[in-house]
Formats: structure tokens, sequence, C-alpha cells
DNA sequence: TTAATTTGACCAGA
DNA sequence: TCTGGTCAAATTAA
């Protein structure tokens, strides 16, 4: 039915993708742009790069869309107590993305706040500080006792909130059933260039010491990111994207040099990182295409996720940081590599209202 | 000294 | 009026 359109959106994404990929590296001069001042070249190059940057955002989201019209709600039940590959961490995955994007307004500060919940097992002990690491730095700005809810709910927002105007809120409860869980609800994305830069300085740490892309899929375990990295609203796409609140010509110029950026370290090395699902009904609606259509995670305790690819567990924000390796999978031949973690399609598919 | 946390008060929506 | 979310002063930690 709309299996074929997706795939047919999909790959028009990366036809585009892949003219991108050879505009960029035919526009590209013999030293290779900063991050800083990958703006300085041709406008017009820069417009088109802009075009075909929409285009595949476009794709993307219309076939994510239809992925969403056709997937929802599949399951929220499932709870998975995936080990973490290591076994180091004291933090576990207990499942993620479990609630579905609660688009309800919540109140008139913060209406247009995408939700989206994960929960986490942690150890017994562990405090419900919302310190777990999760690639962003919160600040505890309050604690309320919820009606009919056994343990406290924290509030925590950005760090640099006021210094970015990162709106990126939050909330971290224990849950009444099982007092190991956190739900930690997260409301808003985060506009902050540091969160950016940390992601790039960190990539490109990976990236410089791991040719291949397959060499991602297997590095970087850092016990304290194994929860989870996920979120964020449809609005963040890519960094650079149409996020209401990151609409000014500056942030979006200064967005697109981070992705510039991105492709000196990612896609001229070596085609385009991989990127992977986090939420259950994404993989799972793709994986009711067609068994070919992708080869699931070979880790059996890990069924809630799936995983195109494991890779650099800084991804911070925008992936869900695996509970296991899981090899990189082709989509229906295609070599399903994105723009990393500046396109978020859990995001787009969860968030999309 | 600076940054983070705590906690009571305030605000707005239901 | 109740409740959840946020603010901001006081307190604590680094």
């Amino acid at each position: 039915m709309e299996q074929v359109s997706i795939v047919g959106e999909l790959m028009q994404g990366k036809e585009l993708a892949k003219k991108l990929f050879e505009h960029l590296n035919s526009s590209s001069s013999p030293s290779p742009p900063s991050s800083s001042s990958s703006s300085s070249s041709s406008s017009s190059s820069h417009e088109s790069n802009e075009a075909l940057i929409e285009k595949i955002l476009s794709t993307y989201e219309k076939a994510l869309t239809m992925l969403n019209n056709t997937n929802i709600m599949k399951d929220s039940s499932h709870c998975s107590s995936s080990s973490l590959a290591n076994g180091s961490t004291k933090n576990e995955v207990l499942d993620k993305e479990v609630v579905a994007p609660k688009n309800k307004e919540v109140s008139k500060k913060r209406k247009t706040m995408s939700m989206w919940t994960k929960q986490v097992k942690v150890c017994l002990g562990t405090a419900i500080d919302g310190s777990m690491e999760d690639g962003h730095s919160w600040r505890k700005y309050g604690q309320k006792d919820i009606l009919g809810a056994k343990f406290p709910r924290g509030y925590y927002r950005c760090t640099h909130k006021h210094v970015q105007g990162c709106l990126a809120t939050k909330q971290v409860q224990k849950s009444d059933e099982d007092p190991n869980v956190l739900q930690i609800t997260y409301k808003g994305r985060h506009t902050c260039i540091q969160q950016v830069n940390n992601h790039l300085s960190k990539r490109a740490t990976t990236t410089a010491t791991s040719k291949p892309n397959m060499a991602l899929l297997l590095d970087h375990h850092h016990p304290q990111e194994e929860e989870i990295k996920t979120e964020q609203p449809h609005e963040t796409i890519l960094t650079f994207g149409s996020s209401p609140s990151s609409s000014s010509s500056q942030e979006l110029e200064d967005k697109i040099d981070d992705f510039d950026f991105d492709f000196d370290l990612d896609i001229k090395e070596n085609i385009f990182p991989s990127f992977y699902f986090t939420s259950p009904t994404i993989v799972s609606e793709i994986e009711s295409f067609s068994p070919e259509f992708i080869s699931p995670t070979t880790n059996s305790e890990s069924n809630s996720i799936f995983h195109f690819q494991t890779s650099d567990s800084d991804f911070s924000e925008n992936v869900s940081a695996p509970t296991s390796v899981s090899k990189s999978p082709i989509i229906a031949g295609l070599d399903f590599h994105s723009f990393d973690d500046k396109v978020d399609f859990d995001n787009y598919f969860s968030m999309n209202s």
C-alpha cells in the first residue's frame, strides 16, 4: 500500500543526498573549509545546497509521515530490559520512547513544546536527580509533588537557557510501579550552540580515529551515555532546520555552517554516517515492510529498539544511544546513511503532528 | 566566588 | 479552586 510510496520517497531522498554530496565535493576548495568559514563559499552554491537539503527533508518527512499515519501507538507496552553491552554501567535502559509524543499544549508558556517520554531503569539508590548523562547539561529549577504520584517530579532546564535561550526542559519522575524506573519527559528542543559543537567535536574525534563507518558501529560505548539520547521534537530534524524558535537567518546560517562542517568530517571521508531509529514504532513498522527490508539487530535482548547503527554515542540528544551494538543495516539496497545527528528521523517520525 | 540545588510563592490553564 | 509548571531567593556545593 503506502510502502511503495514510502520507499519511493526514501529513494528520492537518497538521490537528493547524493546530489548534495556531489555538489559539496565539487564545490569544495582544495583547502577544506572550516566550520566557521564555510559560509564564505559562493552564495549560489550555498543556495542550491540549501534547496537540496530542503528537498531531502521534504522527502523524508513525507515518508515518515506516511509511516506515522500507518503506525500510531503500535507498541507502547513492551518493556525489554536490555542490558548494556559492557555491563559496566549503573543505569540501564528499560525502554525508549515508550510513550508517544504528547503534542497537547501543556500551557500557554510552553504551548509549542513537543513532548516525549522515555523510561530509564536505574539501580537502587540512584537519586531522582536527573543527573543521568544524556548528553546535555541540565539545571534543576523545581520539584513538585504530583497528585496521585508517589514520588515528586523534578524539573530541569537546559543549563544554557539564559545564555543561549535554549528552551529544552525535562521532567524526571520515578515510576509509581517501579521506583527503579525513571520517567523522563523531554520538552522542547535544544538550541544551544554549545550542544551542537559538542557533537561536532566529539564526532570529529571519533571520525578521525575510526575510518570507515563500520568502525563507528562498534566503538564508543560510554557507560554513562548508554541510557538514552533521545530527542527531539520534529522541529529539530536538522539542526539547521525549521525550528520555529530558530528561524532567524543568522541562526540558520550558523547551523548551516555546522552542517557544512559535518560534511567535511563525515561525508567527504566516508559518505554519510549512519543513523538509527529509536522509536519502537518506527522499527516495528519498518520491519513489517519486509524481513529483507531491514536486517534487524542481532542482539536478542534488545527487542524494543532497532538501531540502524550504533555509532558515536555522543550524538547526544538526537539519537538514542544503543543498548547493544548492532550492525548497520542496508535498507532496501540503500546504503541508508544520513546526516548523522543532524537528521533525526526518530523525532521526525514521532513528533509529526 | 561561582554555579547548582532547594523550596516556597506565583502564574495560568482546566 | 486545584494542579502543574516556572520563578527566584536562600542555601549548599565545588
